[in-house]
DNA sequence: CCTTTTCCTACTTGTTCGGTGGGGTTGTGG
DNA sequence: CCACAACCCCACCGAACAAGTAGGAAAAGG
């Protein structure tokens, strides 16, 4: 259960993006930097997020990236999918193309409570998370301290 | 977000064990056969969660695998991470070691919550998963007919 | 025409995934 | 004590993927 860099990467581009809604385009370079990202790494993701219809583009002088929708629109899980496929997948299939028998035959409806949960958290906005504005569900999930910890 | 074939198949195996708790060591072919398994592949697998400490074995004629703690004591996350290491992590970090600076700077509670949703999720027994009795917060999770398409 | 920036294709390098094969070691039954 | 059944422990393998890198073509603006 990795988040790969790509989706760490766009998601956080998506996030700058959002940030600065209205101040007009902004470059493949400035957002690398401002993240720490290699520039040339991440003109790929945007054009992945381009061809998925999250980002808008414009080449030359004066170019860049922007939201095709606003920030309140998109979700972390749009984006995530947009760079890497199914949010969750269980051996490279998504969990109702599966087939248990025996006593794993409730494992599936374990996976898709699993997917389900997943999907309710990353359902979040890209405005919320820019705004360090989670919702309450999600913020409960982070007050208990043993969540920070690693077991 | 994907679960590998180890991991599944280290959960199906100890489900297998879990509903064979009473009938004596269960060999390794009779799991693979029994879920459809490789059985050198499973053998690795099965290595490991002895390692782990999650089973224990005997060589030689009717020698086997059983689980080496009660079913209801042993949770799928435990499975999972001994044979795939941490259940989350983010470009191979585990959350709490991350740093985001800017309009990014809440993704890292955003991780928190989703492992801590994942943990939650994941934290049912074998016994509970093998008897087919998921507890109420997670069978409501699969309520929702849309929890079982994909987008 | 010249610069800037996106866009596209290809390549690299290392790691992981899923799996196979062979041989050693330990236990049981005859 | 001997054969056999199982686990145990490597070593290897092909394919895929991850995370970048490199170089240039195409568009937009001045």
């Amino acid at each position: 259960m990795r988040i790969s860099a790509r989706a760490d990467y766009a998601v956080r581009a998506a996030l700058q993006l959002a940030a600065a809604r209205d101040a007009g385009p902004l470059k493949a370079e400035a957002i690398a930097e401002g993240q720490g990202i290699s520039h040339k790494f991440l003109e790929g993701i945007l054009g992945d997020m381009r061809k998925g219809g999250l980002v808008q583009s414009q080449r030359g002088g004066n170019g860049g990236y922007w939201l095709a929708r606003p920030a309140e629109a998109i979700s972390v899980a749009e984006v995530i999918r947009c760079v890497d496929g199914p949010l969750v997948s269980v051996r490279g299939e998504r969990p109702p193309d599966l087939a248990y028998t025996g006593p794993a035959e409730s494992l599936l409806p374990l996976w898709i409570a699993l997917r389900a949960s997943v999907r309710a958290v990353l359902g979040v906005s890209l405005a919320e998370v820019a705004a360090a504005e989670l919702p309450a569900e999600i913020t409960a999930l982070t007050r208990d301290p043993e969540a920070w910890t690693n077991p």
